[in-house]
DNA sequence: GCGGTGACTGAACGCATGTTCAATATCCTA
DNA sequence: TAGGATATTGAACATGCGTTCAGTCACCGC
């Protein structure tokens, strides 16, 4: 199954790290093997190893390349405004690989997964902020905290992607998704809960006052292992 | 690394079917091989294929046991109230291997898994309308799709537990979390979005407004691939 | 005690995997 | 144009995989 055209003015590298990609996109980490990239590639499984080391070296530059991609795109949408939607900045993405990529990666942790998704959270943070600034969204208590949340329940949505397909009836990894009325499947409800609120006052006051009782209980319990400090 | 006392009062099969169930907990499915799972056990890798005929089996059977576990937990749960935390019906397991498990799944589509996630929110949708009725949560337009977003979050959140343990300091697979301070780290920016909201009313409305214009674009689109018929 | 049935094993099979290597083709530089 | 580096290949390798099979063991009804 050889799909490279004779005219195709990708250097080899490149083209064995995009069948690389989208294989993984298709078949997922486990069912990626030397020779299925290598014939989507149209080369010999040897180039391969030539050209990267290893299966884990293929592995660490599509990772590399997938970041410096969306890195692009997010440079590229900053200067259109703040987004809320974190996965669209690589839904539009050329064939469409890079959302199934990342829906099939974002579950094991390697180092640099964990380094795209910390990004994310960052940047969410960052648009969240200018969010309050402008008036579109409430303060918090929990600024990093309800970042991180709420790119985790994205992220998490796509990774169950096939799942949000049979129950909601939309494709998240479709790049047409973010000009396509099925989105509004998933956004109008949660619109609805993220505007209007989920549990009403009462019922929240006694959460928040439960919980925070809880959480009172022990306050030496270590927070997130991350790097910088927080704030 | 055998890993089974002399006096071990499981059956073969079953001490079997709970190394496998121990093994994707911990390695992930590609990484659970005929091999381990005996070694684990304790028996030799073709005793193994003796009692569930091929590795296919195995996991089939691993599928239904986790199955059955939850829905035992469902039932007992059910006699002390609802709930709306979907995770917690299996955090509470023996050894804290079926969240781990489940994690691992969670991600790849086999009809198992499906039906499993289903049910889960058929329990949010009727936990969630018990809810309503006694004025905790408010009502919805979109009952069944509030119910499916909220599952989903939540088990998006489990499939990435490790993310979510970076950023928010907390283990979702820990069977101890129910009780721990720790949970607050979750369910504090949980609550506090869900509950106050996380856009302003007026943001909320034209959200909504636009979101709406872009569905209504295109009536024809189809719904959500699912069997039984939309109320 | 005997025969049969199911539990269980060790050794082997065929296959797919990632990787190596010598050999060839292609290109760029001097 | 000669020559060295680089791109590329086919064939082979060792390893680990799921699975098969003949054979041994233990139990249980007759």
């Amino acid at each position: 199954m050889r799909s490279v055209t004779a005219s195709d003015d990708r250097t080899a590298k490149a083209r064995i790290r995009d069948a690389a990609i989208t294989c993984v996109a298709e078949h997922g980490l486990a069912a990626t093997t030397v020779r299925k990239v290598a014939d989507t590639a149209g080369v010999s499984p040897a180039l391969v190893i030539h050209h990267f080391g290893s299966m884990d070296g293929l592995r660490e530059a599509c990772d590399r390349h997938v970041a410096e991609v969306i890195r692009d795109h997010k440079t590229k949408a900053l200067a259109s405004g703040p987004n809320l939607d974190v996965l669209a900045a690589f839904r539009d993405y050329e064939g469409g690989d890079l959302g199934r990529y990342l829906a099939h990666i974002l579950t094991d942790d390697s180092p640099a997964v964990a380094r795209l998704i910390d990004g994310m959270v960052d940047d969410a943070e960052a648009y969240i902020a200018q969010g309050v600034e402008s008036g579109i969204i409430r303060p918090s208590e929990y600024g990093r905290e309800r970042a991180s949340l709420l790119a985790i329940w994205q992220l998490g949505a796509l990774a169950l992607h096939r799942h949000a397909e049979r129950l909601l009836g939309l494709d998240l990894t479709d790049p047409g998704l973010t000009a396509s009325p099925a989105l509004a499947r998933y956004t109008l409800p949660f619109y609805e809960m993220l505007g209007g609120g989920l549990f009403t006052e009462e019922a929240t006051a006694n959460l928040i006052a439960a919980m925070s009782a809880l959480a009172a209980s022990d306050d030496g319990a270590p927070g997130p292992t991350d790097d910088e400090g927080r704030t």
